[in-house]
DNA sequence: TAGTAATAAGATGTTATTTATCCTGTTTAT
DNA sequence: ATAAACAGGATAAATAACATCTTATTACTA
């Protein structure tokens, strides 16, 4: 019933690229340093929310990582999600479960709406809330 | 970020218990056998649950499980609580945590709002109600 | 009181997941 | 060219999850 390390350090660093000025490259060894995470392991962190295209990388000299979508639009839910795949916090709530319960298992029931209200919660606020940035951008 | 197998294990066998006349053994095998679970696992997950007092155990012939609490008074988040201590969603949010965000990191925050619903949800309805017990009992 | 039925508890084993690290490759600015 | 930075595969250690086996202990029953 946790989160893997892995999500937090998604969630870490996404934090940190979303206190960058827009459009700018930040190196995810400084990103490490910054957030005290496994650089090597970051990386691995890192290629999986360039695959779910949160976060753009460019290689090589003056290369980084930066993010690919507004902070505005990242929650916590979302980076969550690119690690972990859909969040299901019980087998029952994903698909081709078999219970003994069935057809009408309240637990389910209450399994889910529980489910419900913690993504709820983590989609609330935004990244560029969580960074603290509270000036308003021109958005397209 | 699932229950484990466990947590579920004694969340049925719980339900199992509390379709019961009050007071009445059932055994863990029948319990592993009416919700389709390993029986010597569960067996474990017993102790576990008897360890923490929601259950009572009776050994020998016309031994068993019961309820050691009334199910009105049980719900999903005690028996998760049982098998897996107290929830935290993150390590940050138990003791002894090192954030490179302190002192005010909003994520913690939201993690911690995101873990209140949950707990929320999971202690809303009782086992009384889940296992569809609708008619009142006198209250001592 | 012998026998059988049931849980308790410790030991052990297996598998999967998590959490990394290492090495080589590829890209890119200078 | 060269050095800097990410990409990606292989590997491995640590941990947790999941499960079974065996022996003990308890308690009813005949």
């Amino acid at each position: 019933m946790q989160l893997t390390r892995q999500s937090e350090y998604a969630i870490r660093a996404v934090l940190e690229l979303s206190m960058l000025p827009e459009g700018e490259f930040m190196q995810s060894r400084a990103i490490a340093a910054r957030q005290e995470l496994p650089e090597q392991f970051l990386n691995k962190t890192v290629q999986i929310l360039a695959r779910v295209g949160l976060v753009e990388t460019r290689r090589g000299m003056q290369g980084g990582v930066r993010l690919a979508v507004r902070p505005e639009s990242i929650t916590i839910a979302d980076v969550i999600g690119a690690g972990e795949g859909k969040i299901a916090i019980n087998p029952c709530l994903s698909g081709g479960y078999h219970c003994a319960n069935r057809p009408s298992c309240r637990v389910h029931g209450i399994l889910n709406r529980a489910q419900e209200a913690l993504l709820t919660e983590l989609g609330k606020e935004t990244f560029a809330e969580l960074a603290g940035e509270d000036e308003k951008r021109i958005t397209s």
